[in-house]
DNA sequence: TCAAATTGAATTGTTTACAATTATATTTTA
DNA sequence: TAAAATATAATTGTAAACAATTCAATTTGA
């Protein structure tokens, strides 16, 4: 449909078209559907950004902010106001590691741990409005995991030089 | 390999995971490309929302910032600001029309569509960076063209009832 | 062992992004 | 035709996000 087709003459600035951009895709696709997990995560005073933060908690407890950083791809700038935040508001601990002082380490409180089973609505409800085809979903998944793994890799690649 | 597989064991938790979440994988993807092209785009000193800004106009010269906010999923608070700095960097002009002077007309200057063509190694060089085969690519942006759909659907069928 | 390098979190500054509101212009309708 | 409704940008307020820097703790290695 709105790959080439003989009707409509191309062109070298096709590359350029919004319409054959992957990124935009990809940034509008995410932002539409975030945007639609507000009325979701309202109940619970949740923006996305704390909903993965708790998903990543809820995988594995008591990491440190370094490792929740890792999961979930967000620096230190962005999760520490948002960890003393949702900390704020008895979800989570935050504590300094007595080992080794530089590491604080991010627990769930009961009310955080209670919330997991309430969330289950929350994926259910998403899947329901995507129409998401749990097969095609899962195979869409792992195509973005796949871009994922190679930019990081084409990272790795840049750095690999300097030991 | 992270589907479903008999030697780990399921439960009803697993939809809260964030390998299987769609959006999740959607935002991280956009959020690392996007950051890979900063450094294609700070030699123009433009962010990569100012990059899809003039993606639109170089499709589609002239129109209002209406328009161009539905073709970019953009609202006036994002894209007010982002046009009046890129006004004062002389990449476009901004017109109240005449006719009608609640419409703002953005257009390209010669600068504008002088970039047009250096522009072209941007996405050949991401294309290059993503290891991204074109067939593949347009399939994928097809699926998330699909989801967006869906969600814009989803939201006509809650607001035809009010007329 | 102690200076230098590294690490992890916090802080600072800038940019995006969106919701909600405001201001102004235009269109509808009573 | 005047009031009400609607449309468009702009503004305001809040939250994310990241780069770059700072600070303190720890590790390395000379």
């Amino acid at each position: 449909m709105s790959t080439q087709s003989n009707m409509e003459e191309s062109n070298k600035y096709d590359i350029l078209k919004l319409d054959n951009q992957l990124c935009f895709s990809l940034y509008v696709c995410s932002k539409e559907i975030i945007r639609r997990y507000k009325p979701l995560l309202d109940p619970y005073d949740l923006t996305y950004t704390g909903y993965i933060i708790m998903m990543a908690l809820w995988e594995e407890d008591n990491i440190t902010i370094k490792a929740l950083g890792k999961k979930l791809y967000l620096d230190s700038g962005t999760l520490t106001p948002l960890l003393k935040k949702m900390e704020a508001q008895g979800y989570i601990n935050r504590n300094r590691s007595k080992d080794d002082e530089r590491n604080v380490y991010i627990s769930l409180t009961e009310k955080g741990k209670k919330m997991k089973e309430k969330a289950l609505c929350i994926p259910e409800q998403m899947i329901c409005l995507l129409k998401l085809d749990p097969k095609k979903g899962m195979q869409l998944i792992e195509e973005l995991k796949k871009i994922i793994r190679i930019l990081s890799e084409a990272d790795n690649e840049n750095t690999v030089d300097q030991k």
